[in-house]
DNA sequence: ATAGGGTTAG
């Protein structure tokens, strides 16, 4: 019963768990790598859960299964809590490919690449990689942006001959776009033996991202012509691409087409992409006017997008109902909104207003901060 | 019986 609910809802698997130890059954040796998967799967919530199921793996002696050891160091990583990832792993008195592979994408996922690459460094001399580990060395690359490591990394796999698989195909595709280089991404697409929805979602993204906004959509177009049917995930990209290369009409063909086209019900990303579509068309009236009247209650995100929008086009009315909207919601403060509305009434030559903003600002602490004092002056 | 994996609005 925990594995039947440890991937779709985790926390229930936990619950299970608890009943268990209530009615006095023990677990045993299986019971713990399904509950530290569930446990990775909702970190937060269950990081105290995780600790007390460490220690008893430790008091019942499932600390010696390998199994336990992998599902402790993926756990680990996944909380944030390297250190205590790469102190199981360094007690294992022997690490299989799940091991390395559970602690590189770990370390990757949460902030630690460069950690992610040395373990990798460590490993290639240990034992050779696999193509999933490799996805592991190649998203720590993607969020480095290092084009030159990208293009080492590329050529140790096509060296190695590993499988290639989609998902391989996929995260190089994503790699250079990210590193710069849309040219070898379009390459790797191209050769790419097959393609699924993500890999076709990649090369979207990967043309938005560098502003070929009639690129991604041809992409997207020549996808669904293959027979493929676009998730929410597509249209984020397609949609954003048309917002950053002002396809001002090709994007609300678009978006209509999402429930039109795909009876797919859009989701509030869908509506961010719209707003910052008409916004960065200088439609800033008709996009507060779809935020007043979308379905879905709208989120920081999108009343920001908005209020970039009024300071680049200088709609001060909109832009300080924007603001009150913003402050209703967030009572922390942001000091960018400070610096949006100071810019809004710099923009439109009304002064007093500026110094005001910029007064609150230095009253809230706000201005303090080293990355404001470079704006709005 | 149990463990590792690619794409997500500003």
């Amino acid at each position: 019963m925990i594995r039947a609910h440890s991937i779709s809802s985790p926390l229930l698997s936990l619950l299970l768990f608890s009943r268990m130890r209530f009615h006095s059954v023990s677990p045993d040796l299986y019971t713990f790598p399904l509950l530290l998967k569930a446990c990775s799967l909702s970190p937060s919530f269950s990081s105290s859960f995780a600790l007390s199921a460490h220690s008893l793996t430790i008091k019942l002696g499932f600390i010696h299964d390998i199994y336990v050891q992998n599902t402790l160091i993926r756990f680990y990583c996944s909380s944030g809590r390297a250190r205590r990832a790469l102190q199981v792993f360094d007690e294992m008195p022997h690490r299989d490919p799940i091991s390395w592979s559970a602690l590189i994408s770990g370390l990757a996922s949460t902030g630690w690449e460069p950690l992610a690459l040395s373990a990798f460094r460590v490993m290639q001399i240990q034992s050779p990689p696999d193509e999933i580990i490799m996805l592991g060395v190649i998203s720590s690359v993607t969020a480095l942006g290092d084009l030159d490591l990208g293009i080492w990394i590329h050529s140790y796999i096509l060296k190695r001959a590993l499988r290639s698989t989609v998902a391989l195909g996929t995260a190089l595709v994503s790699m250079f776009a990210a590193c710069g280089s849309i040219a070898r991404a379009g390459r790797v697409f191209d050769e790419m033996p097959e393609r699924n929805l993500r890999a076709w979602t990649a090369m979207i993204d990967a043309f938005a991202e560098h502003g070929r906004s009639s690129d991604a959509v041809r992409v997207f177009d020549e996808m669904t012509r293959s027979g493929l049917t676009p998730d929410h995930v597509t249209f984020i990209g397609v949609l954003t691409a048309c917002s950053r290369g002002g396809l001002l009409n090709e994007g609300r063909r678009l978006f209509r087409s999402i429930k039109g086209m795909y009876g797919i019900e859009p989701i509030l990303e869908h509506y961010g992409c719209m707003v910052d579509l008409m916004g960065r068309a200088g439609l800033v009236n008709e996009a507060h006017d779809f935020v007043l009247r979308m379905p879905i209650r709208p989120n920081l995100v999108i009343w920001r997008t908005l209020l970039g929008a009024c300071v680049n086009f200088g709609y001060v009315e909109v832009a300080e109902q924007v603001k009150e909207r913003i402050a209703e919601m967030d009572e922390h403060g942001h000091d960018g909104d400070y610096v949006l509305l100071s810019n809004v009434y710099g923009g439109i030559g009304r002064w007093a207003e500026k110094d005001y903003v910029r007064c609150t600002m230095r009253h809230a602490g706000i201005a303090k901060t080293p990355g404001c004092s470079l704006l709005g002056n």
